[in-house]
DNA sequence: CTCTAAAATGAATCTAGATTCATAATCTGA
DNA sequence: TCAGATTATGAATCTAGATTCATTTTAGAG
């Protein structure tokens, strides 16, 4: 039987599909980034995306699967934001450095959606995602480990275990300065920024050099 | 009118309150401790402690502060464990070293529980109580430091700052090691400690003396 | 032993949101 | 313009657990 026949199965994008999704990940990202998870209700979703609640069912399987995708993508653009770094071709310890300012920057200067993404409860499909992305960040950074051993730059280390700690203290040291509406200001941020930064270069590197 | 009367009002502590309120907070512990925060449904822990669901808004209020005394229970042995370090007359650094050591190994050693007091995702209630943990042990790792820095030990530095980055380092370190039931073993988890702790240390440190 | 207030019980109730689905609106090709 | 199929709608339904509360049990006083 020829389901192919052309009044059939023809793709007929109107509201170009793609479009619409797009919308609705654009929605569930400003609520996130503007109220965390506890505001991104799927009614809510809808509304701010302009259709309907039960049109989040044609292009999601769930909620759970919804806010994965939103964290995912929100995720992943910081995470390439860093990768940069890890191909830089200076000194591993400038890069690393470097790396940690830039998110810490990044993350005072979108608070809200930086808690989200590092430290705000979330259902355990969206924390699955949140591992997949701190994994990342180590990837990238235990990378640049690798590279700074290599070349006699840093001492010898654990390199996945470095990596996980630094990723664990300029996350953690952000947190408290996240948290509340009343983060630091323009130039608390560079002071932060700054200390986080060297307590991350001090800790990969030792008593090497200088 | 004579309410004190012998007959009304006489406080009668038959199966001792305070043994009661105990009996259900240690339920909780053990529930947590074997599946989490998801498991620690109302009717589970009645159950567990041998009593009915009702039984339990007689002694606390609601779910969330169960719970949260719970955690705040659990997380105050820990910190008090550690606490001992900040006291240690030894050097700073390894007084340093040997609160990450300790603290790595009671947590590889009480996996589940562990999880549930550094990473797993919880209800705002228990957050709350979580941050104030992580500060406890900020306020300890802190003091250490500005001990280390006044008897020129150790370089100067944010001591609060450090603090935050010591406690994310060490913490998210083990939440990979510690989320699956398929731990480090034995010898492995001596290799962890010393990981982490080196790179606590060096973190501290940087170059100053060697 | 009886009476009463305190303590315990656990099935029934509530609730906040996610999810569904019968109905309506739209589109496209002919 | 019509038919047939796709897509959108949003009020009604469902659900997992927390919470309640009418009823029962217990134990000290008299």
């Amino acid at each position: 039987m020829n389901l192919d026949s052309p009044t059939l199965r023809r793709p007929r994008p109107r509201a170009p599909k793609a479009e619409v999704r797009a919308r609705i990940l654009d929605a569930g990202r400003r609520i996130v980034a503007e109220g965390g998870y506890a505001a991104a209700q799927m009614t809510a979703v809808a509304r701010r995306a302009g259709i309907a609640t039960g049109t989040l069912y044609l292009y999601f399987p769930s909620k759970a699967d919804l806010l994965a995708e939103v964290f995912r993508l929100a995720a992943s653009h910081e995470v390439a934001v860093i990768a940069e770094f890890a191909d830089g071709s200076g000194p591993a310890l400038t890069r690393i450095g470097e790396a940690v300012r830039t998110f810490v920057r990044r993350a005072v200067r979108g608070r809200r959606l930086a808690y989200a993404l590092i430290a705000e409860p979330v259902d355990p499909a969206v924390e699955a995602e949140r591992i997949v992305f701190k994994r990342a960040y180590a990837d990238i950074f235990a990378a640049i480990l690798r590279d700074g051993i290599a070349g006699g730059e840093l001492p010898p280390q654990n390199v996945d275990i470095s990596a996980a700690c630094l990723i664990g203290a300029f996350t953690e040291a952000l947190v408290g300065p996240l948290s509340p509406e009343t983060g630091p200001g323009r130039g608390e941020t560079e002071q932060l920024a700054d200390a986080i930064a060297e307590f991350c270069v001090r800790a990969v590197m030792g008593g090497q050099d200088r």
